[in-house]
Parts: C-alpha cells; structure tokens; sequence
RNA sequence: GGAGAAUUCGCCUAGUGGCCUAUGGCGCACGCUUGGAAAGCGUGUUGGGUGCAAGCCCUCAAGGGUUCGAAUCCCUUAUUCUCCGCCA
C-alpha cells in the first residue's frame, strides 16, 4: 500500500510514478477524494459517539422514575451514531479498495516504459566459443538421463518433468551451496508453507493483475504459492519486529514453487525453462526504509557470487517502471546466457519493496521515538531449477559430457563430470 | 472426520449488562535508596487514529447481532488444547 501522508503532501509523486508504469493515474485522485471523505465521516461518528458515551453515564446515573424518558432520548441518538458508524466505515472501505490498486511508487532512476526498456548493468564473464554444435539442455537432460519430461507429462500433463540421477542430486548440491552461502551471509533458513491465505497472498501483492497465474484450491480457500516470498512476507505479519534497528532481518526460504504460466502457451515449450512446478532457494530481507537501497545492491552481490560460483556468463539489467510487480520500487534481474538459444534468459530477479508490502502486511518496527513504522522489505533469488538450464549447456563437452562446476562438487562426493548413459 | 474446552494490554491472570475510562502478579524501563549491586519503595508499560495540547475515538481472537449501554448475552468464522478415529 502506498503511504497515505504521500499521498496527501505530494500525490503529483505517485502520479509521475504510476504513469511511468503504464498504470491508472487517475487512481490518484479518486483516492484523495476518497480521504477526504473518509476523513469528514470519520469525525462525524466520533463526535456523535462521544456525545452518546456521555449521556450513557447519565443514564446509568438517574434514578428509576427519570429513567424511562432519558432511554427514549438515548434511543434517538443511538440511531444516529449507528447511521455515522455506517458511513464511517463505507468510506474507509472505498479508500482503502483505491489504496490497494495503486501500485509502489518506483525509485526516481527506474527507466520508466516496459518490458524491453531495461538499462544493461554489467555483462560479466565469457561466452563460451564452442568447436561443436551446442545441445539444448532437453536433449543434454534426455542424453545424460538426467531430466525425463516424457514421463513428467504423463503423469501431470505438459509443463512436468522428473529430475533423475545427477539431476535431482545436482539440484540439490546447487540448493545446498546457495543455503551455505546463505548462512555465511547471515541469513536464517525457512522451509516455508506453500499454501498459504488469501490475505497473504493479497497483501504480498500477487492478486493483482497476474492473479491467474496462481493455483488456487476453492476448497480449502488456498493459494499455492509461486514463490516462497509469499510466506517470507507473511512471516511477521502483524508483528513489530524488535531490534530491527540494530540488525536487519535476513531469511534465505526454500520450497516448491508453482505456476500456472496461463497465457504462454507456445512459449518456451521445449525443456525445463518454464515448468509449473520447480524449487527455489529465496532470499527475504526486512531493514530498516533508509537502509533498503544499500541492502538491494548487498542481495545482487550475493545472487552474483552465486552465478559465479557456478561459472556462468550472466548480464544484470535494471528493469523498467512497466516490468516491475505492483510491489517493487526497483528491480535488478540477473540473466545466464543460454547457448542453445544465444541469448540472455533471467536467472535471478531482486527487488526492493521499500514499506509498500509491510503496510499491506502491516509489519512494523519501533523508532527511536518510540512510534512504529513500517518497515522496509526486498526479496531475490539465490537458486532455482532453472539454473540447470544454463549449468547443462554452458558445461556441456565435446563427448556429450557436462562439466561440474568445482563449487558444486563438494556437494557431490567430488565428482566432475555427469557422462551420457550408455548408448545414448 | 467426531466430541469437548478455551482465546483478555510481552507472559500469567481478575472480570456474569452501566464507577471496566480493564484487576493483580511477572517481566521490562526510569527514579529513590546504595561505595556498587540485590532487595525494598515509587512511577510508567496494548496498539492504532486525530489534535499544538488537554482531550476525544477505536481496540478484550475476527466479523455480525441483541441493547439506551457489551470483555460480559446470541450467531458465524478463525486459532489453540484434550480425547476418539485415520495417517507419513
């Protein structure tokens, strides 16, 4: 949610912001008309109220003969707080419904426009020359017998897969170096609820326009969740964190991740890239607001250390105003280049959530004044199945072998290459 | 899934329609005392909104209802616990 003083102090701000995203500015005026209006009805019932709370004390006062005409009186006056309650809490309600809509005011140096007007950051590391026509990691998953998606659709229909052998162990040894590079960090791991309410899922912000992205089980009235972030948010909801100021909060969340990738039909069809079940390790960061922005560009530095640690050439991009969820102010995405298709594709994605989420969520810290204010909160990837995408083809030999990335081998009783089955 | 009990200001707790504008204890904070500490004593201690302030409004799990008036009575929901059933 958008910071009400915000909007009343300088609401050309959140306009400039909303429009940069190609959203619905005139959201903005609605919405302080709706304050205003909140604001009268709210003063209308507490001056009523108070007016009833003093002639009730008269009434429990009067002696009996005297009674009976003050409850006539009393009676009047109560319609009339219970008609301003009414209205008091209609126009709360519209406010807040136009609150909700407005999405996160973006970081002044955000690009505005969409999806294809990112700036690049930086470009690191090489691409590989090879001396030989490069697999797509289907063909290296089914020749290595590491990846079965045939079997996947059979049994879940298209989109599924299994990871087999080397695949499911190199998943895991890729999970378990991001967990301790994580702790080194000092984040605290959670293996988090992938179902979660639906007013977990709102306040984090993914019920808005993607909402048909997401699982939903009417019966038990439950999202599954495309992203741990959802129960990382949701941790501390309606909570004041204690001692925020002296250490910011780091989690590192790791669970399954489910999407319905509705509307992408024909769109990375072949291989593992976009499935609607895969497994990621996410980082959640609750800071204090003045120190989100530093605390953005510590969890890149962290996902690049990763990518490095195994070896991939990647670019960053700083995504533009259009691109970013309804809850971000800034977004970096860190994109693994893929041979097989020679070019970028996104790997890892951080954004700084500044207070919008935590007002959602209404979590809060104490300051030192002793007043509470929201707080500020980022997420980024560290590792997901998709990283074996890139390890695969970037990895992959000349005899049809993938090279294990030296990080990754501690995981796996120090072996070096995954051979194709024989026959293959 | 079935039966029962419960939910009050960090924790425990009092509270059966109006002096509840919520009791007491623990903890915590500050002060007095002390060479220093403990003990003792005193003061403060749910959160939110509004206001320069005094104050006022909301908040006793959530939502609705009854009533002039609800922590208290009624309904719905959530959560927790106990027992039974089932189960990795």
């Amino acid at each position: 949610m958008i910071d009400l003083n915000l909007l009343r102090e300088n609401p050309e701000a959140i306009k400039v912001s909303q429009r940069a995203r190609r959203a619905d500015e005139s959201l903005v005026d609605q919405a302080i008309a709706a304050d205003n209006a909140n604001r009268a009805a709210l003063r209308e019932f507490e001056t009523l109220r108070a007016e009833q709370n003093a002639f009730g004390k008269t009434v429990a006062a009067a002696p009996k003969e005297e009674k009976q005409a003050l409850v006539a009186q009393a009676q009047e006056m109560a319609a009339k707080v219970k008609a301003a309650d009414a209205a008091a809490t209609a126009a709360a309600e519209e406010l807040n419904a136009l609150l909700w809509q407005i999405e996160n005011v973006v970081m002044t140096d955000v690009p505005a426009g969409g999806e294809d007007d990112y700036v690049v950051v930086k470009e690191v590391g090489t691409k590989r020359a090879f001396d030989f026509e490069p697999k797509d990691h289907a063909d290296l998953g089914t020749s290595l017998d590491i990846i079965d998606i045939e079997r996947g659709v059979k049994i879940s229909g298209s989109r599924f897969y299994f990871l087999k052998g080397m695949g499911a162990r190199l998943e895991l040894a890729m999970m378990n170096l991001a967990l301790d590079k994580a702790a080194a960090a000092g984040f605290t791991a959670l293996i988090t609820p992938t179902l979660v309410r639906p007013e977990i899922m709102a306040g984090t912000g993914f019920l808005g326009a993607h909402a048909d992205e997401i699982y939903y089980l009417p019966a038990d009235e439950l999202y599954l969740t495309g992203t741990s972030e959802v129960a990382l948010a949701g941790y501390h909801r309606d909570e004041i964190i204690e001692g925020l100021g002296d250490g910011t909060h780091r989690y590192a969340g790791w669970s399954t991740c489910y999407r319905r990738e509705a509307g992408s039909y024909g769109k990375d069809t072949k291989g593992i890239l976009r499935v609607h079940q895969f497994n990621k390790l996410e980082m959640f960061v609750y800071t204090l607001p003045e120190l989100a922005e530093q605390e953005h560009k510590k969890l890149l530095a962290w996902q690049e250390e990763m990518l490095q640690a195994c070896e991939l050439p990647y670019r960053v991009i700083y995504t533009a105003a259009g691109d970013l969820g309804s809850s971000a102010a800034a977004k970096y995405d860190a994109e693994a280049w893929v041979p097989s298709q020679e070019t970028y594709r996104e790997l890892t994605s951080t954004s700084n959530c500044t207070t919008f989420q935590a007002r959602r969520l209404n979590v809060r810290y104490r300051r030192e004044d002793g007043k509470t204010a929201p707080v500020a909160t980022l997420n980024g990837t560290l590792a997901t199945t998709r990283w074996l995408v890139a390890i695969l083809e970037n990895h992959q030999q000349a005899d049809g072998s993938v090279r294990i990335p030296e990080a990754l081998r501690p995981y796996l009783g120090g072996q070096e290459f995954i051979h194709p089955k024989a026959g293959a």
